[in-house]
DNA sequence: TATAATAATGTAAGCGTTTTCAGAAAGCGT
DNA sequence: ACGCTTTCTGAAAACGCTTACATTATTATA
C-alpha cells in the first residue's frame, strides 16, 4: 500500500504554536482555560497542518470512546430504517459515534468467532435490540456495570436495565377490539412474530384480551406464523387456504406480515376487506401503501430509537438509571378493516 | 460512574499464563508461531480472566483501525435497509466493524463542528454515499491516498477513485421505451431527484434518449421535482393537476416518489394505470406492495453495497483499484403500466 | 513590599497494545 | 563437538493522546 504516514500529530501542532502538547490538548478539548491569544495560535497552528486527532489514541488515554453500539440481530425491512434514523440523529447530538452490528450471521457465518464484541472496551454504551444478544452476556454486562439500554425487549426482573418498549398489549388491543366492536368479527386470526420475540408474546396477550372481553371464542387453530416478515406470512396464509380455514379477519404481528397477508389473500382471489378484514401494527412507512392501506397501530419507532439513545447517554454521564419506558400507540384507520376512505382527502 | 475499571490486560494475561505480554499477543494475533503447549496456556489464561484486547490500545500500536466508515447524507426510506445490509454483511465477512455517519445534520445541527471526522485516523476506508461529503474533501482524502469507494456517484474524472453505480441510462431507457413502445405514451412526466444527484441526472438523460429515439417531443414542463421521497413528489403531482397538466405516464425518478405520485393521482380520482400510468425505479420492497403494484426498474441495492465493501476491502489490503463498477439493472413489469397482471399467481 | 492565593502552562507518566530486535534453545551437517 | 541455521520467546520501544502534578507568572491581600 502507498504511504501515508506523514499526517501530523499533536506534537507537530505544538512545536508549530510553541506550546506544548498539554496546551494543545487543552484548546482541542476546551478541559482547562486556555489564554485566548495562545488558544488561537494552537488553533492556527491545527489549521495549517490539517490536524485531526487520531481517536485510538484519545481513547486510549482518556479511556472514553465517545461511541455507542447498536446491537441488532439483522437489518429488517421497513421497520429498519426509522429506527436507525433515531439512534443515529441522537447519538451525533449527543457527541458520540455509532457502531453497529447485526449479530444474526455471526452464529452460521465462515468467521468463527466475532473479533471484536462491540461492547466494554469498543463502546461506552450499547443499545441493544431484541434477540441480538443473550442473557448470559447481558447479564455479565449489566454486572460489570457497563451502561445497557434494551429496545423492544424488557429487563430480566431481576436486572433492572432501563429498556425502551412500545405498549403492544394495549395497541393489539386497540385494534382488535375495533375489529370485533365496528366490524363484528369474530373468526380473527392472528400472525405471530419470531418465537420467543417479547412484542409478539404481549401483542398475542392484548389480542386473546380482547376476544375474552367480547365473549369471542379463542379457537388456537387460528394463531400462526407470520415471523414478522413477508414471506412467512404470506406461506402460512396460503397453507390456511389450501386448507379451507375459515376466518373473517386477520391481525397480522407486524406491517412487514400484513404485506404478505395480502399478498397471499389477494392473490387467492379474496377481497379486502370484504371477504377477509386484515390489520397490521407499526405503521410502519409501507403501511399507507399496501392495498388497501393498512389499518394498523402506529408505535413511534423513531421515537423509540431516540429515547433509548437519550437514556444510554444518561447512563454513560453516570446519571440514575430508569425504569422501563412504555412508547404509547395508537390506532390508525384505514381501509384494510373496512372501514370507509376518510372523506375529503381529494385535492 | 460505578467503577468497572478491573478488567483484565494482557499483562495479567501475561502474568498468569507465565510468558511475555509479546508471547500473548502472538497468541491473539497469530502473527508469529508459538509452541502449542505455551499458546495452550495463554489462552486458558484469557478464557479465564476474560479478557478481551482493547481495541483502541490495538489500533494506535497497529496503526490499523479495522473498521469501516459509511457516509450517508441522510438515512433514507426503503432505499437505505437493502443497502446498509449489504455493507454490513460484507464488512463482517473481511473482518471490519462498521461506523456510520448522516452527514446531513452537521451542517444545520446545533452541534459547531463534527468531533470526529471519520476518515484518516478512525477507519480504514470509507464507503462514500453521493452527496455525503464535498468535493474538496473527497479530493483531499484521495490526494493522501487513503481508501475511499463511492457510490452511487461518479469519480470526479481526474481522480480515478473506485465507484460502485447503477446503469441508470439505460434502466431509464429500458422502462421509457416500454411505455412508449408497449403502452403508446407520449406525454411522460419525469420527476427528478435531488438536485445534484447523479442518478437523477442520468435517468433524465435516458428519459431523455428514449423520447427522442421514438420521435416523442420532449417537453421542458413534464419535468418535475420528485426529490426521491414520497413527499415532494406528491406536491409536484398536486400542483400539476392543480395548473390542469396534462401527461399519460409518469416516470419517477425512484420509487419512494412513485409512491408519492400513486397517492396523489388517486386522491384527484385519477385512475392508475387507466387513465395515468406510472413506473419508479429501484424496485425498492414497497414497490410490490404499491397499489396497482408498480413497474420500476430493478437496481440491486444490497449488491451494491457488498461490492463497494469488497472494493474498498481490497484496497485497503493494497491491491490495485479498479475502475467504475457499473451494475445492470433490469425492467420488473407490473401492473402500474397498464400491463396485465401475470397469469398463474394464484394459488 | 513581602506573601499568599490564583491562573496559565509545562512535564512526564501513563493508557494497553503491536512489533522490532536480540537472545536462548534446539536441530543439523560435518 | 562445533558452528550455523531455524524456532521460539522476551525486553523494550513505540503508537498519539489525556491528565495529575509541578512550575511559573500574575494578581490580591496584609
Amino acid at each position: 500500500m502507498a504511504e501515508r504516514r506523514n499526517s501530523s500529530t499533536i506534537t507537530d501542532v505544538a512545536r508549530r504554536a510553541g506550546v506544548s502538547i498539554a496546551t494543545v490538548s487543552r484548546v482541542l478539548n476546551g478541559s482547562t482555560p486556555v489564554i485566548d491569544e495562545t488558544a488561537d495560535r494552537v488553533r492556527v497552528a491545527i489549521e495549517e497542518l490539517h490536524f485531526k486527532p487520531r481517536a485510538a489514541a484519545r481513547i486510549l488515554a482518556s479511556r472514553r470512546t465517545e461511541t455507542l453500539g447498536l446491537l441488532l440481530p439483522e437489518i429488517g425491512e421497513s421497520f429498519f430504517a426509522p429506527l436507525l434514523r433515531g439512534i443515529e440523529t441522537e447519538a451525533r447530538i449527543a457527541g458520540f459515534d455509532l457502531l453497529i452490528h447485526a449479530t444474526s450471521h455471526i452464529a452460521h457465518a465462515s468467521s468463527p468467532t466475532p473479533r471484536r464484541s462491540l461492547a466494554e472496551h469498543n463502546t461506552d454504551g450499547l443499545v441493544v435490540f431484541t434477540q441480538s444478544l443473550d442473557l448470559e452476556e447481558i447479564e455479565r454486562l449489566h454486572n460489570i456495570n457497563f451502561p445497557l439500554v434494551l429496545i423492544y425487549q424488557n429487563s430480566p426482573s431481576s436486572l433492572r436495565i432501563p429498556a425502551v418498549v412500545i405498549k403492544n398489549k394495549s395497541g393489539a388491543r386497540k385494534v382488535v377490539d375495533h375489529l370485533i366492536e365496528v366490524h363484528g368479527c369474530n373468526r380473527i386470526a392472528f400472525l405471530r412474530g419470531p418465537i420467543g420475540n417479547e412484542d409478539s408474546e404481549q401483542r398475542e396477550q392484548g389480542y386473546r384480551e380482547s376476544l375474552k372481553h367480547h365473549g369471542v371464542p379463542f379457537d388456537s387453530t387460528l394463531i400462526g406464523i407470520g415471523g414478522f416478515n413477508q414471506e412467512e406470512a404470506q406461506g402460512t396464509i396460503n397453507n390456511w387456504l389450501k386448507a379451507g380455514l375459515v376466518f373473517d379477519a386477520v391481525f397480522s404481528g407486524d406491517d412487514d406480515a400484513a404485506a404478505g397477508v395480502l399478498l397471499a389473500l389477494r392473490s387467492a382471489g379474496k377481497r379486502i376487506p370484504q371477504d377477509v378484514k386484515v390489520v397490521g401494527f407499526d405503521d410502519s412507512p409501507v403501511s399507507q401503501f399496501l392495498t388497501p392501506p393498512l389499518t394498523t397501530v402506529r408505535a413511534p419507532i423513531e421515537q423509540v430509537g431516540r429515547e433509548a439513545v437519550r437514556q444510554l447517554v444518561r447512563l454513560i454521564r453516570g446519571e440514575q438509571a430508569q425504569g422501563p419506558t412504555l412508547m404509547r400507540t395508537d390506532l390508525i384507520v384505514r381501509e384494510s378493516c373496512g372501514c370507509p376512505l376518510p372523506a375529503g382527502k381529494g385535492s
